[in-house]
Formats: C-alpha cells, structure tokens, sequence
DNA sequence: TTGAAAGCGGTACCAG
DNA sequence: CTGGTACCGCTTTCAA
C-alpha cells in the first residue's frame, strides 16, 4: 500500500522515465532533456551520457502515449484502403508507409472492405486516436469529404482519388496520358472501331479514364458510336467478358477494345474466344494497371502501367509537407502512366 | 500568439470532456461515466442521454491518446510485415484487421522490406505505442524473437510463421498436407521423377515444405535423387527457371516438378519452352499459394491453394484471445490447404 | 545547467 | 447516483 502505486520497479512494469532519472541519479526533468537533446535545452554532455546509458541498461523505452497527450503531437498517420484484395492497392500502401516511417511516423492501417459503414467506424477509430494527418484512397468522386472530417483540422491527402467538389491535396495519375497513349497505339495499329469497357464512375480515376477516351476519340476524329462506350457499375472480370459479348454480337463489333482495367481485359479474352475469335487477330485488347502476372496470360496483356508505388510515395510526402511546412499550399501531385505494348494488340483486321 | 496554446474554447480546438461536461451542466467526471457507459458505475440515464447529446452537439471525440496513457490499455495492436508486394500477404493484412476492428483494435502497420534494420526500427516505433500485441508475418524460422519482445510482456502471434526454438503463438498452415496432396497428385499421374524447387528455408513454411517433399517422397517409396532437390535463397521467377534449366540438361530430368511458390513454378514454364519441351506434355508443374492469375496463365497452373485470408484472421484470433482470456494457453492454430487441379500436370510421359 | 512543478485529457477511487 | 480529486508518463515553463 505504500511503494505499489506508481512503482514501476525494475523488474515489475515497464521502466519509466523516473526509473531511468533514479537510476543515473538526475531529475526526471533532466533525464527527459538528456534524452530528447533538444536544441533549445542544453544538457551537460557527461551527464547526458550517463542518463543515455542508465536508460538502455534498464531498457527504457519512452511512452508516446504519455508524449502525445503532453505535446499534441502525435506521430501517427491513418491509411484508410478500400479494399486490400485489389491489386493496385499494396504498392501505395507500401510506398506510403516506407515514407511515413523514414519520418517518424507510425502508420494506422484500416481496411474499409468497401463498407461505408465500416468506414465511419474505422474513421472514428483513426480520428479518436488524434492522428497528424490522414491518407484516403477510399474517397468517391461525387461524395464531399466525412463531416467528421471536414470540421476537424486533421490535414487530409488523397492517394489514387480525387474529390469533385472539394479541393483536397491528392497524388494521382494523369489518366488522360493513359488513355491517349492507349488510343494512339491502337489508331496507329488501324484501328477505328474501338470500345471502351469502364470501370464505373465514382472513382476520380474511372470518370477520368472515360472523359479522356471520349475527349481522344473524338480529337482524333473517330466517330465513336455510343453504345461502344459501356461503363457500369462492375468492373469484374466477368462484367469485361458480358460486356463485350454483348458488343461482338451487335451489328458493328469494334475491332479493339480498351478496357478500364486488366481483370476487365482478362474477361474480354473470354468473350473473344467464345465468339469464335482469336485475341488480337479479330480484336485487340489494352488492359489498365498492369498487375502482376499480366505479362503471362496468353496472349500477354498490352496494358497501361500505373506507378503506384510512387503515387503512394507523394501521397505520404504531401501530407509530411503539410504536416511541415507552414504555408503548405495545398498542393497536389500528378504522375504519368506508360502503355505496356505487349501482344494483345495488333493491326486491325479490317 | 494569445489563443493558440492550449485554448480548448467552443471554436478553438477540439472539445475535451470537459466542454462535453460544461455544456451539458454536469461533472467532468460524471460525463466520463455516461459516455463510456461502465457497468461499474450506475448513471442516470437521463444524465447520461443529456452528456451524449452534449457531446454529439458539440462533436467530441474521445482522446484515445489521454485514454490509454490513464487506463495503461491501448487498444491498438502492431502488425510487422515483411514485403506487402509478396502476394500472400495481402490476405493475410485484411483479414488480420478485420478481425482487430471487429474487437476495437487499430492496426498499426509496418512493412519492413524485409530488411532487419527497418524490422528493428519499426519494431521500436510499435512498442513506443505501447501496442496491447503483436502480429509478425516477419518472423525467421532459425532466429530468436527480437530481444526486445522477449523481455517486454506484450503478446506476440505469428502469422503465417512459426519459430524453431521459441514456443511463441502461431496461425499457420500444415503445409506437410498441401505438399502430400501435389505429391500424390503427381504419382497418380505416374510420376516417379519429381523435382522439388524450394523457396529457402529460413521461414518455417518454406522448411516445412522442403522437409515434407522429404518425408513424402520417401514414404510413397519414391527413391528421390539428391540433386532434385534445390533449394537456395532465392524464390523469383528467375530462381525457378534456372534451378529447372539445370535439372533438365542433366542425365535424369524429371517429368515433373513441385516449386516452392508459384512465381518459380512459372519459371519453369519458361525453362520448359527453352529447352524445346512442352508443359504439361513433357514436364508437369505443380505450384504453391494459387496467387491471382495463375489460373489464367498457359497453362493454367495446377497449384496448392492457401487460404491466408482465414490465417490472417485466426492470427488476429489468438491475439484476441490472449488479450482478453487470462490464462489463454499458448495455443496455435493450424489450417489447411488444398490442391487445385488445372492444367499444367498431366500423366507421366514415360 | 539542473531542480521544481504544472498540467495534457481522461479514469477511477472516494466521499457525499 | 454525482462531485471532488489524485494521478498515468512525459514535456516544458520558471527559478535557482
């Protein structure tokens, strides 16, 4: 009742910084200058030395939970991700954390499955921990930022999306290269009927994507007919496929098609070969992405390569920035894609 | 300069308890107990609704920081990960979090690149958070938990790991069922020629592996030559074509091959294509994980499927478990995979 | 250069 | 059932 209150012995709880003062017989006070040798707070050297090395003797390790509270500086970024299962997903998280780390910064990972329900709570979560700064790659086109979020003063990036309506910093892609790029390869590979299968909408990426092949398409003067432009709610591997199954019965199958992503493409090989045809003698495909193992499928996928590692990367330095720098000018960062020519593309038929 | 430092006002910054209290005309420490509604101690329920609409008004968050610092409980559990571009790992991070947010845990992650340095740097990081557990997919087969999880209490799991020496938690798979069933796979083939191209040993999987190629082979009466057995550090597709380049310019190919994973069993697809032969025709090739896209390569790859998603959860699981049971054995949980026929086996050629 | 002391935002024990 | 209050572990003024 008398020395179990606060005691962090030495062999009991995890030793304190009071622990480490006793130990190398200095105040508590000095021992926590001696330890975070702040600039502004000088320390005798011979007695910083000795504080150092009754902490590692002891295995002192501080407590941020304590620092936090007392600095309101908390060293930790949330990373909200849609869905982890989605190929381009790790590479940004990868590139976001490495950077986050090299600056001291913890990571609070949070998978929403795509649930808006899910998200709130893990928002809440992120937020009630009074996280520096926050990383979405979870945001939809068309939706404002969280309220939560809005009001709070926690500085916000975008990785891989962008808001319509609100002006959030973000690190994205220059989707419309992608797609220009996509187009000119298969334009000058003869083709002018070409499709474009979408990812849907609600994606900054996938509204881009499909304003870009209309503004390319029609800047290169083909006349696209409209229902070769087919954007739903899927992009499964399975929508590719009913899609363009759909257009390869019609009246004037395209001789190419663009698709809004690689599974999408995968599922426009399956079309073709059950309508009898052979990928790309009858129709080419481009995918979007370049994941993993498109280079091996047969034929290999002509694709789009998204540097998603790096968009991670800036995602995490914009918001070190803001979190930095005073004037912070809200910034964004925009990285440019390169087409794959590999061998699902080739002239046209026709 | 007068209203930045620690001003709390109504539109300063965010509102503690103590504007929740003010608002709603109560007691700090009775709002305390309304919020976070304790069994212990009874409240007023119609105290409580006013704090909660108090603070909902207001828009208070709960400061988990200053939480945990009084409570020493911080409900926050580090995840270490070796490398998210590895496939398997995905799975294993999602269903990990699920799992933690489901039970109020934040995920703290880290990816170490698989470089000790970083593992140490990050592990650090972690334990500073004061973590309530950890989660390691990083753990190598042959070396002792870092000496800093030894000595600190905080639990430990592994995932998709296991340690040689060290009786630490665990959720893993028996990978002696998922090499058996490709091994018998193989011989009901009329395989008798079996290579066995292993990722290195130093996780427990790839040991396992290895050692259940050993003992399978020898029970099934097969009289396994030495040097079709290879195993190096490597585990790249490159790895997987030369190590099978070698073999098959030798005096006894093989006609079949198990690889360690399922990026070297495509490298023997292109060891196969070079030296004139045919998979399955000439060789077969059995791979390992069933990561994305293996069905839709040529040929579609016969591989042994693992089902990470569920060990990330059970990693989770048992985390869970020894936080909140007290006398939690140290239990391990053990799940199994299973072969998935496709393409690239087919009867023994000779 | 070091010691003393005041909290950060909560929680929980104690008294009323 | 509610009010008062001692802290959790650390940083940071203010004095000495």
């Amino acid at each position: 009742m008398s020395m179990d209150t606060g005691m962090a012995g030495p062999d009991g709880l995890k030793p304190t910084l009071r622990d480490v003062a006793r130990a190398a017989g200095v105040h508590l006070a000095t021992a926590s200058r001696a330890l975070s040798d702040s600039k502004t707070r000088p320390v005798n050297p011979r007695t910083a030395a000795l504080v150092r090395r009754a902490a590692a003797e002891i295995g002192y390790v501080p407590d941020q939970v304590a620092r936090s509270l007392r600095t309101h500086r908390t060293p930790a970024i949330g990373v909200l991700i849609p869905d982890m299962s989605n190929p381009v997903m790790p590479p940004l998280v990868r590139g976001a954390e490495q950077v986050l780390a090299q600056h001291g910064y913890t990571t609070l990972f949070a998978d929403t499955d795509n649930d808006p329900a899910a998200e709130t709570q893990r928002l809440g979560m992120l937020l009630s921990w009074r996280v520096a700064g926050l990383i979405l790659a979870t945001a939809r086109r068309d939706q404002p930022l969280a309220p939560e979020l809005a009001q709070s003063k926690v500085p916000v990036v975008l990785m891989s999306r962008k808001l319509d309506a609100t002006p959030v910093p973000s690190a994205t892609v220059d989707e419309s290269v992608g797609i220009a790029q996509a187009l000119d390869h298969l334009i000058g590979l003869g083709h002018r009927r070409i499709a474009y299968l979408g990812v849907p909408l609600w994606t900054s990426a996938g509204h881009e994507r499909w304003a870009a092949f209309r503004d390319v398409t029609r800047a290169r003067g083909l006349a696209q007919p409209e229902h070769h432009v087919v954007v739903g709610e899927g992009y499964s591997e399975h929508d590719g496929e009913a899609a363009l199954a759909r257009l390869l019965a019609g009246d004037d199958p395209p001789t190419a098609v663009l698709a809004g992503n690689d599974m999408m493409a995968l599922g426009c090989y399956a079309a073709i070969r059950r309508a009898g045809l052979t990928c790309p003698r009858d129709v080419s495909v481009v995918g979007y992405n370049d994941m993993p193992l498109t280079d091996r499928v047969e034929p290999p996928l002509t694709t789009v390569r998204v540097p998603y590692f790096d968009v991670g990367r800036q995602a995490a330095g914009l918001l070190i920035e803001a979190l930095t720098v005073a004037d912070s000018t809200d910034r964004s960062v925009r990285l440019t894609p390169r087409l794959v020519v590999r061998a699902s593309t080739t002239t046209s038929p026709r």
